[in-house]
DNA sequence: GTTAAGTGATGCAATTTTTGCATCATGAGT
DNA sequence: ACTCATGATGCAAAAATTGCATCACTTAAC
């Protein structure tokens, strides 16, 4: 897109912070880099950048171009893939920020089954934390969001959740997997594994099990939920993840393991049911390709789960 | 904006319905605009314009794309009157599209009480009826619109309504002036001078008159109230505004005539209360200016009507 | 202090892009 | 058949962009 190549190379220095780093970035000089720059700045009225001894930084009026820099970009895309739609192949590049949960089994089984029918549809996961995926959304680098997590900001729209309990994950063979439901005062004396403090499991079980004042051992924290629950075929412990991380129903773990672990729901009454939250930004029209996968994904998250609400 | 060049030809091309007519109107060789358009069509990688032996006409395509264009020129607007508001002055430019009523006293006012505290906002005021309003506000050719009139198109979001009943308006000496109330049933053999077809006003007239089978000899009709008004100063007859048009509180009229008509409102039993609409295109975020003019005139009506129903 | 390494800005020449002229091909109206 | 409009295209002139070399400046290390 020619006609847009000045507003990009905005972005890119914004992001880079230097302008020779984005003229590297973007294969070009930084003289002719700077010119634009200066160029648009003319055009505007007023200076974009603030001039560093170390780089260039985003002024307030930069801030705001930049915003609706990024804007036009992710409108441009929904238009080129409804244009595309028009002439019966949807196309597209569905963008998504997502906590480690929804990454596991649930992401790949959607995008695939979506890719079945629409094979043009080209799609891009990050794994990130509530707060990432927010920003994410908002500088649009991000279509959706998939979040297990309070929502902070004003800017996103929530468009479904789905209440998930927390479930305690352990070998077959653990003195805790015969229970129905595990009480927190269980694991008392008990090996954890936690996720990562930024997970959103991880802080429903904090303030949980500190409020209690359980005495349980910590040996290992990691932010790899596979990592995790692959260690617990070498050594017994308990660890922590909600429903849509695990398997749903598919016979067999991926990894052949997960037969012989049992997952067990933690006790409603100890601990608070969490909520996955499906978003994406506040006031923004999807491109057709992202709005679709949305609504498969709520399809399916029904079809799964009786704790779907819509919004 | 130099970077916009190429968009704000595409939008001129749509608009004139020709190349070369675009191309005289941009100052610039037919040839040079038609390459611009040949190229941006070649990276979209699709026609927006049917080629017609009279000139050129979008396809859905271009449609949708020149939809975005407009968008983007209006956020565009929107952004810069942002970044001036930085530095403490505010710039901008309203377009507002409204009824013949509204123009008449209200308008002018409000836009001289804004323009007092705001000097560096310009205003551009197209008078049109409902449909064309509602057309503007979707083709970003207007920011607000005052309509009186019912909302048809989905895509309009009403900021505010105001009850309007509508007054029949007569000279002093009319043996009519005397009544508090006009029955409809009071218009019998009068003669009636009308708005035009499309006018609000009318449209509930006709309803209202039809419905009763009155008798009344219409003698005149007009688009220009002024017209209508002052046409009442040489031969008696009755006409129809709604409070908004006539002046409300402000002694004496603006053209010295108006101290010897009166107006006094129809029945409710016989013609329903109209409503005044003031709105915006739905989902569309404001420039500076226009969104706080809008809140001077949610303001002003207020103040002067009991009516107002925010939304 | 002094130096080195990073930053953005600027004059000038080479390069690329855009523009305008002349012209062609096509279709509608007369 | 003719005229008048339209958009498309080859080619040369004009304009804009780019890259090189260099300047002015700040920070960090020595």
């Amino acid at each position: 897109m020619r006609f847009m190549t000045s507003l990009r190379f905005i972005d890119v220095v914004a992001r880079e912070g230097s302008i020779r780093k984005a003229a590297d970035k973007l294969a070009i000089t930084s003289t002719a880099l700077n010119r634009r720059i200066l160029q648009i700045e003319d055009e505007i009225g007023q200076p974009l950048f603030e001039r560093l001894p170390g780089g260039v930084r985003l002024n307030t009026a930069g801030e705001i171009f930049v915003q609706h820099i990024r804007s036009q970009f992710a409108d441009l895309a929904r238009v080129q893939s409804q244009i595309a739609d028009l002439s019966g192949i949807r196309r597209g590049h569905v963008q998504i920020a997502s906590g480690a949960d929804a990454l596991r089994r649930f992401l790949p089984a959607a995008i695939a089954a979506y890719r079945a029918s629409h094979p043009a549809v080209s799609f891009q996961l990050n794994r990130c934390y509530g707060d990432d995926a927010e920003a994410r959304l908002l500088s649009l680098d991000a279509d959706l969001a998939l979040i297990f997590n309070p929502i902070r900001a004003a800017h996103v729209h929530v468009a479904a959740t789905v209440r998930q309990q927390i479930h305690c994950v352990m070998p077959a063979d653990h003195r805790l997997a015969s229970r129905e439901t595990i009480r927190l005062r269980d694991l008392a004396g008990e090996d954890l594994v936690l996720p990562s403090a930024h997970s959103g499991v991880r802080q429903i079980l904090d303030s949980a099990i500190f409020r209690r004042d359980i005495e349980a051992q910590v040996i290992l924290e990691s932010d790899s939920f596979e990592f995790m629950q692959n260690f617990l075929h070498f050594e017994s412990a308990l660890f922590f993840q909600i429903p849509i991380a695990l398997d749903d129903g598919s016979a067999g773990g991926v990894d052949g393991f997960d037969s012989q672990l049992v997952a067990r729901p933690l006790d409603l009454a100890d601990v608070p049911v969490g909520t996955l939250h499906i978003c994406h930004l506040k006031g923004r029209v999807l491109p057709v390709a992202a709005a679709k996968f949305l609504d498969d994904v709520i399809t399916n998250l029904r079809s799964s789960y009786s704790d779907l609400v819509d919004q």
